[in-house]
DNA sequence: GATGAATGAGGCTTCATTCAT
DNA sequence: CATGAATGAAGCCTCATTCAT
């Protein structure tokens, strides 16, 4: 009784390929809809499968969008570490360097819809923001407290900035999120288009004059930094 | 059983008050869950009404939603704007005016709801989101343009600042909503409390650092400005 | 647009009479199915209301099971209790009534399968089993108590009986039990009926004999009590 | 791959013995939670098999259910029905023997889970009732009259017992089913949990001061029984 | 024979919306 | 105008059953 025509079987087995596929199709959905608003049933259509099969590899719905979050957004916080860990050039740079990696990485793809996702409705979902805060905001605010810190003892920064509490590191990072926001929230409309790379050129000129203990000037390329960095 | 005295008797007062109130009301509840995971029962219920009497002003859950946002979209920009107009000193201390008054008038009042509604819902609203733009962040940008130009023609602010697109207004203005957004968000969780008071001078700080041109020092109050202002 | 023929509405008001119609429905097809199997929607039907319905008047499955034990065992409970405090007779009296009085107003009746669905279930949902456990079986368990201490006291019974521990308490309860069980277990099958009059003369007869200090006798009635009570 | 010396290889072994592996993991689960609540997964996790192997063996979860019955409904009744015939002593005694007997080898094993399944589940299964009623409770039921007629015919039980219905036996055994019954359902909570042995002393006592003639006291050894059987 | 990934019907629960009173 | 009981369409999640490997 084969069937001669090659028509796919109800289902497939694939298990290794599966997560990913589901952590993809999670991903699209929540970016587009939001976590509240996403159907799994949505997700599982996605990614071509039947709904109770998102549950051989999730738990539930919080779950899965951990998973996407773990899959996603950790790794690029752990190549941020990596970098900042292993620096050897100014904190102008470092911090350049970082901002920019972040948007190639996440800001400028559809990975920045997580970050508008947790500003807009982790207020109702407690566990879903105490794991946001622990995974994903207090590594980052670390990272740019130790930023600071590195500036202050080299004598780049000033030095009576505050890296004590975390307002400073909030302020800086506040234009970063505010970016990828605005591309999930104006930015579709032809309104008043923003474009990243002016955008974020602005905000890195704007901090490091803001950082800096000596005037700053431009480099030849266009990059800003502290004028020390240019000699 | 009409008042032939033109004084409209408390339950006539009540019965023109009632969309106000739902609305306030709606606003509160919209502010606090986000569009989806708000419940009209709650809704109503604060408003004090049965959950059909909103049907009655309102033709159903997305109707509802904007005509809040429309309700309370009227900015206080106009205070602003004016305060700019007439403002007599430095473009720093206007700058510190500004972002104070906003936030004693706005950011620190259930009208940052507004704000927090629009960067979170905006994506489903695009009619709402247009109005936003056109009467809330062309007219803020154009505020902190001016701004700007003010401080560079008067020598205060660099002159290689670019006043010609809003990058930067738009750079400078992140921190302020994004604050509010905290307030809504993470703000109420235990984790990560932002003391606005501190957040904001954090930000004047960085902020004028990075736009003036002369050293900026603290005055006695403890207030950051250009140097040449505590003079 | 008036419909003259008197067709039924979609729904008829009548808020007062719903809780009394729902929990009547809930106890037949709990009876008859058990715990686990009812589903809540068969219990709507049966009331010949929608499902959601039901989640106006009790929160969850759960609690809709306690209404219907609230409402049926426990009243009867408190009867057996007046019963017991204002009893001015004998001991074995006492007994003989609370066993007929509760094989009237449940054993012999539909509540029986209450008793039976939670000796069947109980392990399977703890919250369902504490709140028996408080509400019916510990209460049920003191009147007993109560009584062989009374005899106990009065002479009537053996002086030697453990009134402490709730062992023998819960012997003397077992026949009861088990009769209720049978009735829903094999009673259904021609095999071997039970004729309950016979079983429960049977159990007073063999419990009394195995309680009193005195020769026991049967009275004119055919009635068996303690011969000093008949005296 | 036939071993031709008729000497099973370890796996062929397995593979005889697996339909028993099935229902012993089988038996554990339905007792623990009863038919509705056991999910096949956790039978085959418990046998050490897949989900899948269950249906080699059996067609559906209900005809599962009626295997494990029907393998562990064989009564161990033919050494009580033997005790019973070869029985020197007086009657007393072979009802604690019979029942000390019972509890060790049915009651305080998993066989007893069988009569919970069968007090709990029979009015789901008609089939398997009729065949539980035949094989054990009339055969029971018979012993138990048989014992009672050698008790009054040896004048050691009180001469009105009526041994011709079967209430009175079934009055006499439902004490120990509800033994049985109580250790799989309340059993396990914290609430009230029963000594099995006090209960069965407590049950001797009273049925025996129930069913004998003479005054009956307590032996040497703390156990109960008649007068005359302590001479 | 054995596996276990996949399915999909079904149950519980929520809530926007309706409408008789 | 107001009410709030009632509805029913979803959405989350479970699990008996199937079947390609």
């Amino acid at each position: 009784m084969e069937c001669p025509f090659g028509v796919k079987p109800r289902w497939a087995r694939r298990k290794d390929a599966r997560p990913q596929e589901l952590l993809a199709a999670a991903l699209d959905i929540f970016v587009e809809r939001g976590f509240a608003m996403t159907r799994l049933e949505d997700v599982a259509r996605r990614a071509g499968v039947s709904k109770g099969t998102l549950y051989l590899y999730f738990t539930n719905k919080e779950e899965l969008f951990k998973a996407v979050v773990r899959e996603n957004i950790v790794p690029t916080l752990g190549q941020a570490e990596d970098m900042a860990a292993n620096h050897q050039g100014s904190a102008s740079e470092l911090l350049r360097c970082i901002v920019l990696g972040w948007w190639e990485r996440v800001g400028n793809t559809k990975l920045s819809g997580i970050t508008k996702l947790m500003l807009s409705e982790s207020g109702n979902f407690p566990e879903l923001a105490r794991f946001y805060q622990e995974e994903v905001i207090m590594r980052s605010d670390a990272i740019v407290r130790k930023l600071l810190q590195r500036g202050v003892d080299s004598g780049e920064f000033r030095a009576e900035l505050h890296t004590g509490n975390s307002s400073l590191t909030k302020v800086m990072v506040s234009p970063i999120l505010m970016l990828m926001l605005w591309q999930h929230s104006f930015g579709m409309n032809a309104g008043l288009q923003i474009d990243p790379q002016t955008y974020l050129e602005e905000y890195l000129d704007l901090c490091l004059h803001g950082l800096c203990r000596q005037p700053v000037t431009a480099d030849a390329s266009g990059a800003v930094c502290c004028a020390k960095d240019s000699l």
